[in-house]
RNA sequence: GGGGACGUAGCUCAGUUGGUUAGAGCGCUGCCCUGUCACGGCAGAGGUCGCGGGUUCGAGCCCCGUCGUCCCCGCCA
């Protein structure tokens, strides 16, 4: 069978346009052309049905010998994945022949021709069967396969859909939409930046940025007002399900802000987003919590607020409870539920208790099972008092008791074991705070609370504040940003002089957008003074001889008139991935890269030829 | 750097205590079929059980190593 080349047929319409109201309002000998792939042939000897696929949708389209014997001949040479252009009339479908299932099938296309523009191997895997493919090593192979299934276009159509509506607000906004460079400098904190050799000076090279952080900045200190972009970032870290070296940020900055001003905005620009993926957010501002509430409420930073958070029931416990059930006089007892979980077996309780107790290993931390303490008549009423405040949480939580289906932990950390966790008063709140995302996903299938309901009440929005400016690096002895450098410490920490008495005490400016126990985005009021800079930098141990070296464009351009000013910047990937109801970012990123930040469809990375490794003044020596 | 899971036909998977010639569904190829839409019927092709080594009379199955993919910890200002 010999391919048709276009010529000058036209496509008159997409695979998902067609209605019953196109085969009334088209007269007799009007026609319709489709072009699109086969998505499936159904071939009953001189009947034959070809479905169209693109990226709207898929019409069926009816090979008639007795209408056309050529089109015919060349349906039953037609296969899945063959690129066609089909003319016909549209009809509409005969009484009990209409197919519910598909938004055009009350229709059909009675085919007149059939142009084979195009033939197709048989695909690795299917393409019309919208069913999940697991082997990922072939997907990302044949990424431009995979991107054809009908569940990915959905996900590049909401990206799309998102980024734009954010685009369209923060324009509405005020805010300009300004690029900054690529190739910029290294700047060799946080992250390993991605590198790029110089030709023209050899031994000097480029980084890739890992935000736009400075250029926000210098754009608010020559007066743009309002910043955003949709940013390319790199960082050279190992990968995660929710972390791609290549990803994009929705970056912004604006002059003279209050953090309120910041959350506003994105709240905003959020609920556009979800709006675009038909998702209507309350009107109200999302939830606040301060760093210390995070930490000790849930035991992270990124509170997942699906689920109920930890109870503190150190006051339940009387100091001779303590000393009977071995807990430590002076620590924090922790107590969390998760709902719905059920009976638990003999056997399935004894496993868990092993598996937690296995976790715990030599932390110094044990748990007591609240069902085990009821059966102790000297227990009861401890129980009983743990009952009522794991209660009084859920309340809180979704307005429902506390029941004995819902499985009940408490950490109880043995005598004398601070110094085993080096005094860290946020040890054990971490520690319980995994427990708890651990057990919540063990038990997913039970509590169903990740479940998606495709309403608002999927996404749990948080807002974390007053996040610690410096954080002790054991490593290297000394205070890091816990943020980046340029980030405001609070006001009165200035003043105070906190920043030099009491580094681990000094709240940063600095805020966390944290959805269902994601970070989206994290940002701050920035430093506005050269002074309140230089201090900040001496505090982080760089001399001023090394802050100049380093920054010294950006110091020399705070003493020119810089006003008050902050931003944030969120991940526009990981917002999609969770709008999409994914699990991974490779679902949402067209071509992206494996754990091992290898690209399976280009092959990348790869050694370069000789002459370019000249060139670059570069050569390879093997590491031990 | 560390831990865990997985790897059997093009895809999704099964494969018992180590036992003869490794199976299923879908897909694919050919033939038949005028109302299917996950069409149906008949026939057929298709396997380095990731790779290498070992144990054994005998390995898809056990052991060691290795490669790849995924998930997690470290890391990600």
């Amino acid at each position: 069978m010999t391919l048709d080349f276009l010529g000058t047929l036209e496509r008159t319409h997409m695979c998902g346009d067609l209605r019953s109201s196109d085969a009334k309002d088209l007269g007799s000998g009007e026609t319709v052309t489709l072009m699109g792939w086969v998505n499936r042939r159904r071939d009953h000897g001189n009947l034959i049905f070809l479905d169209l696929r693109d990226r709207t949708g898929i019409t069926q389209v009816v090979f008639d010998k007795e209408v056309s014997p050529e089109a015919h001949a060349r349906a039953e040479a037609a296969r899945p994945e063959y690129v066609v252009a089909a003319t016909g009339r549209v009809r509409v479908r005969g009484e009990g022949l209409a197919n519910p299932n598909m938004p055009t099938g009350e229709v059909e296309v009675v085919a007149q021709q059939l142009l084979l523009l195009n033939e197709a191997k048989t695909p690795p895997f299917p393409i019309a069967d919208d069913v999940a493919i697991t082997n990922e090593e072939i997907r990302l192979k044949y990424r431009y396969l995979d991107l054809r299934r009908p569940e990915l276009q959905r996900n590049f159509e909401l990206r799309h859909k998102v980024t734009r509506a954010i685009r369209d607000f923060l324009s509405d906004n005020h805010f300009l939409e300004i690029e900054t460079p690529l190739l910029t400098r290294s700047t060799p904190e946080g992250a390993r930046d991605y590198l790029v050799p110089s030709r023209v000076h050899p031994g000097h090279f480029y980084a890739l940025p890992q935000s736009p952080q400075i250029f926000k900045q210098l754009l608010m200190i020559s007066g743009f007002d309002r910043y955003f972009q949709i940013a390319r970032c790199f960082r050279d870290e190992d990968l995660r399900a929710d972390r791609q070296p290549d990803f994009t940020q929705i970056d912004l900055e604006t002059t003279f802000p209050k953090q309120e001003t910041i959350f506003r905005i994105v709240e905003g620009f959020l609920r556009a987003a979800f709006h675009a993926g038909g998702i209507e957010l309350p009107a109200h501002p999302f939830v606040q919590m301060t760093y210390d509430d995070a930490i000790r409420k849930y035991g992270i930073d990124k509170p997942d607020m699906r689920l109920p958070a930890m109870v503190d029931l150190g006051a339940t416990l009387t100091p001779e409870l303590r000393e009977t059930l071995k807990i430590d006089p002076a620590l924090p007892v922790y107590g969390f539920t998760i709902p719905r979980v059920g009976e638990l077996s003999g056997t399935q309780r004894k496993a868990l208790v092993g598996e937690i107790r296995g976790s715990f290993g030599d932390t110094g931390l044990d748990f007591l099972d609240v069902a085990r303490l009821r059966t102790n008549a000297a227990f009861v009423p401890l129980a009983e008092a743990i009952a009522a405040k794991l209660t009084a949480e859920q309340l809180v939580f979704n307005g429902e008791n506390f029941t004995t289906d819902d499985l009940a932990i408490v950490i109880t950390p043995k005598p004398g074991t601070p110094a085993l966790w080096n005094y860290d008063p946020h040890w054990i709140p971490k520690r319980v705070g995994q427990l708890r995302l651990d057990l919540a996903k063990k038990y997913a299938d039970k509590h169903k609370l990740f479940e998606p309901t495709k309403t608002a009440a999927d996404f749990r929005f948080l807002w974390v504040t007053d996040f610690p400016m410096y954080e002790w690096n054991e490593e290297a002895k000394r205070w890091d940003a816990a943020h980046h450098p340029f980030t405001s410490p609070h006001e009165d920490d200035i003043t105070t002089g906190r920043l030099t008495s009491d580094k681990g005490a000094v709240r940063a400016l600095a805020y966390d957008i944290v959805l269902n126990g994601t970070e989206l985005g994290s940002g701050s009021i920035r430093i506005h003074r050269q002074d309140v800079q230089a201090e900040i930098f001496r505090s982080l141990g760089m001399s001023d001889a090394e802050a100049k070296e380093r920054f010294g464009f950006f110091l020399d351009a705070l003493e020119y008139g810089t006003p008050p000013h902050g931003g944030i910047a969120l991940g526009l990937d990981r917002i999609v991935m969770i709008l999409a109801g994914a699990t991974s970012l490779r679902e949402v990123i067209a071509f992206p890269k494996t754990a091992k930040a290898i690209d399976l469809m280009v092959d990348a990375p790869t050694p370069v030829g000789e002459q370019q490794m000249r060139e670059l003044s570069l050569k390879t020596v093997t590491r031990s």
